[in-house]
DNA sequence: GATGAATGAGTATTCATTCAT
DNA sequence: TATGAATGAATACTCATTCAT
């Protein structure tokens, strides 16, 4: 057990290594230009040794995106269970827990959106994904039960709170890519009519004296 | 003349065809998925035609982003000289504009950070590029001038109207890459902050009841 | 016939037209950089034209050397016909012909050597090759019976006269080639040793005082 | 140090069985016809194997030139620093030298003016480049320096050594491209009509009775 | 486990040549 | 005849991934 555990404990502190390495050369790089031969030199590693630790290009991105998803889950999580906190106190403790988020890794909103790609998608580990779908789907959660919350004690306009929380995940995302020069590769879906326009509506508000 | 003019005509339209595949190409694929070959499959044509009408990928990929630059800025000059409209309605229809922007091309934001990809650049002509910089400074001048009328005449907070148009572009770029699903390729800067909490801010703010 | 052979005039002149353009690119670019292209818009042609006055880009490029050859075959005839010169002035003659030849133009031994590359024949029609082997073969046996002369009046030293002309021809060449920097693409044979040692001792002949 | 020296020897086999197959192909089908896939297949690699091993398809056929300029400059040091050699005996030795290495690769003329094309120096290596034109600029020292001898003692013609070592060299070249068959590639400069004044002087003076 | 040499599929771009007008 | 738009085969080079050691 106890050498089965030191093993373990070797073999996430690999891990963790060879995702600190991706992180900064795919920072300095991008996605598609960071090579697996940059981020195995940075790591001090040979290029096959990071096949021992993730199946394949994209799984090592996935995994730079589930430690950020992490812990923003634990930080949500402390907001919602801190009693002492009003909905609109709640939201500022969650926009305080993005930054943090961002701060800890500028690329997040890229890392998310490329996580979402499709092409991505199938090349993940079918384990992988469903640990990340589990996290988004409980730190999204936790947001939209701030959003009722607030709607339902009168605090916040009386909108769909998922309909809120996407807003405000947009807005974010928004900011983030926008204040930056980007390069973004991508692809479409549809639908985004109603998001758009509460997004202005409550954009227009936010601006508008009364 | 009339034989220039036909062939010019005859050559418009083959960029077009292009065009269009591209675009076709390029959204089911995504930028770096996408090959010339695909392209040239899609539009009917054989490889080395595309290269008879645009310089290169990179260029062909700009000349999605020039045509929707061309569409917005006649589209933000129309609000712009509209006499009868006020500030915020010159806003609503800034953002309708916006909206047929997107519906004339779902990729617009994609496009528009892949555009401004240091790498990018580097591949286009310096025509191209002026051209590009050109539309993208009338395009922003006018939004700035709406929210600065809206703010001398007392309609609009008053935030330095700069700021209120990227919170505005970014809510909007935010909310379009939200609400789909996507593979983003980037590079970081800082200094997003103050940005960022202002955006916040005028969310807040037009979400909490008065 | 009036008519036909004003067609036939005007049909040369194009070619000369084309062959001087192709020159004037070849010795700029190179011959595997110059493209029909570049010699179509020096000979102020499109590209498909090339096309109908030869059969292909080595067909054109051959034709530089015809070119070449016949001219070197007048003079070679001239020299040889004139009954008033002994062989040593016979050869002078020579050598002011080959660098009459060279002055017309400087690519004269690269356009040779192009010229037997066993690639370069496989294209050409054969007539052209018929007509470029047979001025060849004129204009060296034309050196060959100078040589001859010489010898059996005693004033060159007692060789096989086409040796002599070899090592002449290889003289001239390898100046030619030697004094300018040179792009060299070749194919290898062999047996050049006796040549090699001949031209050797010819030359410490020459720099030895006796 | 054993495992360190055992891989570098390794590696050194790998690049000297590459080079051979360079050779094998370049003097089948010339620079411009010889592919990358062409040498791996008869190298018996991967292509991307090759460049493992050199920068680029330049870098590989220079690598060519490089053992042969090392091989010459071996013997031309050996030759000149023989002291029981005389000039005229010096110039036999470095011309049997000469005949070795074409021996050695007969290529080595068609190698050496490829090697000046501005083309070819743009895509070598700094390291490489210097290399090479340490070798060179040591090689035509020594022969120029026998030839110097040589004037001094009074044993050759008093020429400026360095033309004479010019011309012995075109006469060298000459000799190797006129015996083989040819394709050449190439640019002109001008100024040649001394060199090849002085070295039809010499051959004529090598050919004449006395 | 770790290595890193080898792989080989994948792709943008060029350019000689053709052919409908 | 002349055109020049279109072709599409050809090729150097990259890089994620594998596997013998």
């Amino acid at each position: 057990m106890g050498i089965q555990e030191r093993k373990e404990r070797e073999r996430e502190r690999r891990r963790q290594q060879i995702i600190v390495a991706t992180k900064k050369v795919f920072s300095e790089k991008g996605f598609n230009k960071a090579t697996m031969d940059d981020i195995a030199g940075e790591a001090e590693l040979s290029p096959g040794t990071l096949y021992l630790y993730f199946k394949n290009k994209e799984e090592l991105y996935a995994s730079l995106s589930l430690r950020i998803l992490q812990y923003l889950h634990m930080r949500v999580e402390h907001v919602e269970n801190d009693t002492n906190l009003g909905p609109e106190q709640k939201l500022d403790a969650l926009m305080a827990a993005m930054y943090d988020v961002y701060d800890f890794d500028p690329l997040v909103v890229i890392n998310m959106f490329h996580l979402q790609s499709s092409e991505t998608l199938k090349n993940l580990s079918p384990e992988l994904i469903d640990e990340i779908k589990e996290l988004s789907r409980k730190s999204i959660g936790g947001f939209v039960r701030v959003f009722k919350e607030g709607i339902n004690r009168g605090v916040f306009v009386d909108r769909h709170p998922v309909a809120l929380s996407d807003s405000f995940w947009a807005l974010f995302s928004g900011v983030v890519l926008w204040t930056n020069s980007k390069r973004v590769i991508n692809e479409d879906k549809d639908f985004l009519k109603q998001t758009l326009e509460l997004a202005f509506r409550i954009f227009k508000q936010g601006i508008i004296r009364s």
